[in-house]
DNA sequence: ATAGGGTTAG
């Protein structure tokens, strides 16, 4: 854009349809704002907008939700004798209803002499997207023409309303149904909550695309069903001939961070070094990512200096990265980086940064780091950030301190935040504040029995036997049980899980002997572990 | 040279 602009700028006097390339060159690269700086010029120099232009300036004022500005703009369109173009009019119902006016959506709508299938889909589209599924049915059903675009757009609007029922009714009475149809349904079931009626429906598929095979992954991704992501992509790269995109390996990726599959996660940075996307943000970020949550900090700090284009969230990636892996220090400067680089932080930026702070113990620069986020960046803390708060002053031993903030915060604490002072109650033996931190969670969670575990296994720490029991027997009548904490591992390219004393595997007794030894070995160092928890 | 529908990351 920087050349196509300093060409345009040597134009003596540029015709409407020079003034029309360089509005779509700015709107197709999201210059927004440059768009609508530009059409005041070229309304100051007298130059007559074709009916080409108003789609572009009105699309750029959509984007940016400028709705005044595209209202002074429906105006010149009135008054120049645009109004009835169908191009002109179908821009401005998206304008106004995406900015939430549905009713000047509706009249624009109204007005139109000449009303094709694509003008009826925008309005039906703009009901759909205030909520209001009834009256785009209303809509639909007084729509002469109907092509597929039309069909889909009303499945997706029953589908975004939860009303799976009625979007599948109408998808059985499309006359026909292209690819997309059959992508949205499947999508539609995958978040509604039926994992299965989806699965039903991707087997069934006449035809599938990138779209379906995303669909299908991204859906598993989205329930936490990461064995089945690894499966559907493996599926996909043996069994078809759509060949993954940037969005396939991002969900794949998120996949092994929670599996901690880093030979897979591995496997797939060669992938996209070698399949063209080298430099692609998304993917690199998904790395970082990656190979933070899987231990391999280091390589998640390659990934980031070889990254030349980097975004928010490439940074929040790395600054949260390296927090998780205490390396606060570095964490800090990566921030410092960050604003020098000109990139403005934003809620999650603070969750990495107050962390770090936590992790080192650094309650004061923690304190300033929460202060500066209403003072310098008009970020409004949100829970995570005072349950962040709470954990740095309860980690630090300032137990007394955080039941104080907790007291001031200005949001009702949640059950995180509870449960960071509870487990740090344990470390620092505090068995009032656990009690007090109890009594709120049972409020809070009156059906997890985890917290009454913990108060258990905290009298427990320091003999009170009794209450201890009388803690257990309370855990139990809530009649559900403590989810164990799980983990996994990565061996020979599959991914297994397994929980503490777990049983279930065939070399349980060779993993066992093992695990005795190091303990050996570490207790020959010095270390004596602590095997409270193996009770 | 312009308008309506689907997937991804912290």
């Amino acid at each position: 854009m920087g050349y196509a602009r300093l060409f345009f700028d040597r134009i003596p006097d540029p015709n409407s349809v020079l003034w029309n390339a360089i509005f779509k060159g700015y709107a197709e690269n999201e210059f927004y704002r440059e768009v609508l700086v530009l059409f005041n010029q070229m309304k100051r120099k007298d130059v007559k907008p074709s009916a080409f232009t108003f789609p572009f300036v009105l699309k750029s004022c959509g984007k940016i939700s400028a709705l005044r500005e595209g209202k002074e703009v429906h105006c010149f369109i009135i008054k120049s004798g645009f109004q009835g173009n169908p191009f002109v009019g179908t821009t401005l119902i998206d304008m106004y209803s995406g900015g939430g006016a549905i009713e000047s959506a509706h009249q624009v709508f109204g007005e139109m002499p000449v009303k094709n299938v694509i003008v009826w889909t925008a309005v039906i589209a703009g009901y759909i997207l205030v909520n209001d599924v009834e009256h785009a049915r209303k809509l639909f059903d007084l729509t002469v023409e109907r092509d597929v675009v039309l069909w889909n757009t009303m499945v997706s609007g029953y589908i975004e309303s939860g009303d799976m029922v009625k979007a599948r009714q109408l998808f059985d009475e499309m006359p026909n149904r292209d690819v997309m149809s059959w992508n949205t349904i499947l999508v539609g079931y995958m978040n509604n909550e039926d994992l299965k009626a989806a699965e039903e429906l991707f087997e069934v598929m006449p035809e599938r695309n990138i779209f379906s095979w995303n669909g299908l992954i991204g859906g598993y991704a989205r329930h936490s069903r990461f064995f089945e992501v690894l499966v559907g992509f493996k599926r996909m790269l043996t069994e078809s001939d759509t060949v993954p995109n940037d969005a396939t390996l991002v969900t794949v990726l998120s996949a092994c961070s929670r599996l901690g599959a880093l030979d897979l996660g591995k496997w797939l940075h060669v992938y996209a070094e070698s399949n063209g996307f080298k430099g692609n943000v998304y993917v690199g970020n998904g790395l970082i990512d990656m190979y933070s949550k899987c231990g391999s900090i280091e390589n998640a700090i390659d990934v980031f200096n070889s990254m030349e284009l980097k975004d928010l969230i490439t940074w929040n990636s790395m600054i949260c990265g390296l927090a998780m892996h205490g390396r606060g220090i570095d964490a800090l400067n990566a921030f410092d980086c960050m604003k020098s680089m000109g990139e403005k932080p934003d809620g999650i930026t603070f969750v990495g940064v107050l962390s770090a702070c936590t992790h080192m113990g650094l309650v004061e620069n923690g304190f300033s780091y929460f202060q500066s986020m209403t003072n310098e960046y008009s970020i409004v803390p949100q829970i995570e950030h005072y349950g962040c708060m709470v954990d740095l002053l309860s980690r630090a031993g300032l137990l007394k301190q955080a039941v104080d903030f907790v007291r001031k915060m200005p949001i009702k604490a949640d059950s995180v935040t509870w449960s960071a002072l509870l487990g740090a109650c344990r470390v620092h033996k505090n068995i009032e504040l656990a009690e007090l931190a109890l009594e709120h969670l049972m409020e809070l969670e009156p059906n997890n029995p985890a917290n009454c575990v913990m108060l258990s296994n905290i009298y427990g720490d320091v003999g009170r036997w009794k209450d201890a029991a009388r803690l257990k027997v309370v855990a139990r009548g809530m009649g559900v049980r403590k989810i164990p904490g799980c983990s996994s591992i990565e061996v020979n390219d599959a991914v297994t899980e397994f929980y503490s004393l777990d049983e279930r595997h065939p070399c349980r007794v060779e993993i066992y002997e093992a695990l005795g030894g190091l303990t050996e070995l570490m207790k020959s160092y010095g270390d004596e572990p602590d095997l409270k928890d193996l009770r």
